[in-house]
DNA sequence: TATCAACACGAAACCGTTTGCGTAGTTATA
DNA sequence: TATAACTACGCAAACGGTTTCGTGTTGATA
């Protein structure tokens, strides 16, 4: 077992001082050239790297990311990841990422974990109890300690930060357009809860598009679906409210609701006409095909990285107070078979 | 904006020696009752939390897991994290998540990066193109320095390290039997490259299967699919081939061949059956559901945190060669509409 | 009253780096 | 030849903790 060689090391095998190694593996204008090129050809003999844990103690920084999101088995959020981590590795970042599993506990024990010097700054997605609770004091617990935080896809207005969100109401807007454009009238809302902000955004450019077409808002055609087992509530609603388009909050409601009207006869997407959000793999491979709505998770993750990572470079040189912003991505309709093109 | 708090400032304001506060804190029993509950109070106080990486300094370990894998928009991957996330995180480990994006390349800077004392241990499944190459250095380097490695799911017999796989060769077997069972003859295998170490044991299986059964074994029945666009090969290969089951090596080839089949009038499953591995969202979703092969990925995850928490941790005591194993976890097949039951 | 534990605390080393500053030794200048 | 100016390096502090060991004070014992 060849351990790890330290600075200390190197300097007592050279009988020099560690801070000369220091300064020679650094190219210092202070260390001779003899000096420089025999730490050097040493230094790459035994294979030196410098210990991280170190530089992060002396420097005041890790190089690392937080990541706190509610589900990794969740195609969006699985996207933002990879967005992330792209970004910040060409940066030279590492991400930690926890789950928070929709429990506010969790979100706040791994908040704590890692505010405490692992971590430079923090992207996430808030838990569906964090924001049933409203219950926001572990995030300003962070930023009051200085350290940056990027709040993505569901964010809440009580937390000043910067933010990357898309136009959850402006596409659901769009969405109940196009099915109302061609022809539909009743037009069923599937929600999981409307205590998530961004299920709150997309009912109202739901009902915002609804008046716009000159449709009538019927409260019966929207559904508020439990987190599982929506079966058993879906079936009958399709029954009796002879709905000729849905838009749900998420891929799976949209497949499932998709199969049952199939399984019932109806034709799709003349009878009824399905969007879903999340354009992920079931979207794509489903029979037929659904149209969805892409949130771009990887550009969303991208860009969170970019605005964390510039606060946490920029936070030496800035004194007053920082501005932050929100920046809203564009969603996108992909449309396929599931609706009248 | 609160800066945190450091032994040094609870020092210095009760006049104590840093010493003194950090045993105080410990309830050490050195230290005075009066003075401990002085420190206790006003750690609490101004909520003082011990920062972590000076912890990690000096005791020489992280608390943190590196985990390095191809790919993280694929349900398996992301069960395994969730499973190794959660174990990880009940012994008070944090896991860092780096995609090697299917490069070999990205893989050796990824767990260099994180081997220069940021990580505890690995966990890792390999890329496809390490798979290729056949170059273990990068994984030797870190075993050699004595950093515990657990692989899982795409391992090699080059390395010696900790292991956890399903028996991907048994539950080939099994599910082309089970298709066999019910009458089908001509039995192809979607593969998707014989480089990935997972396939060469499916395609035994699969081949094993066969001859038990006493079916013929027909090259032309094996199909390898690249990465992509698969469309252009599986539809004439279904055309000519008249077979009547498939078995392929992941969820979404598998949907995707089904998807064509249906489209070409075949009766599915009386005319022919399917089963995928990965046992996915798109299998419980897809019309008609696909029997498939649950490879337990949050079990593997748990299994595998598990393993190298042990290791990390039994470190310090043990001196002599360690003795590694390979935990298998035996695939479930699970029956849906998409084969005769 | 001298001796000695027990008690309560501080000094200092250490983990592996970085970096400002001091200083021998050498060379150039006056 | 005395002085100035470099050159090339080492010392030590610092980052924020933990931990070993030493020590001054107190009270009990002989």
């Amino acid at each position: 077992m060849r351990k790890k060689i330290t600075l200390k090391d190197i300097a007592r095998e050279l009988e020099v001082s560690i801070s000369t190694v220091s300064k020679a593996l650094k190219n210092s204008e202070e260390i001779g050239r003899d000096t420089k090129e025999k730490v050097q050809a040493f230094a790459k003999l035994y294979n030196y790297r410098p210990n991280n844990i170190a530089i992060s103690l002396k420097n005041k920084h890790t190089k690392n990311i937080g990541l706190i999101i509610p589900d990794i088995v969740h195609y969006f959020f699985t996207t933002v990841f990879r967005g992330i981590e792209k970004y910040a590795n060409s940066r030279g970042y590492n991400v930690i990422a926890c789950l928070s599993d929709a429990s506010f506990d969790k979100e706040v024990i791994n908040m704590e974990m890692l505010a405490n010097g692992s971590i430079d700054g923090f992207i996430m997605a808030l838990s569906s109890e964090t924001q049933e609770k409203s219950d926001y004091n572990h995030l300003r617990e962070v930023t009051e300690q200085g350290i940056p935080l990027v709040l993505f896809d569901s964010t809440t207005d009580e937390i000043e930060c910067d933010k990357v969100v898309i136009d959850d109401e402006q596409i659901a807007y769009e969405a109940v357009k196009k099915m109302a454009g061609s022809g539909k009238k009743r037009i069923a809302l599937f929600s999981t809860g409307a205590h998530y902000n961004v299920n709150k955004a997309r009912t109202k450019g739901y009902l915002r598009a609804l008046v716009d077409c000159g449709l009538e808002v019927d409260e019966k055609l929207i559904l508020e679906l439990p987190p599982e087992k929506n079966i058993d509530i879906i079936d009958p609603f399709l029954e009796s409210n002879s709905i000729d388009a849905v838009l749900a909050v998420n891929e799976i409601t949209a497949i499932h609701a998709m199969n049952l009207a199939r399984k019932k006869g109806f034709r799709i997407p003349e009878d009824i006409s399905f969007i879903g959000f999340t354009d992920g793999l079931l979207s794509k491979y489903a029979q037929p095909s659904l149209t969805a709505i892409a949130q771009h998770g990887d550009q969303m993750g991208s860009i969170a990285a970019h605005m964390l990572i510039e606060r946490i470079e920029s936070e030496n040189e800035e004194e007053e107070e920082p501005v932050f912003q929100t920046k809203v991505i564009e969603a996108t309709l992909i449309e396929r078979d599931s609706t009248i093109n």
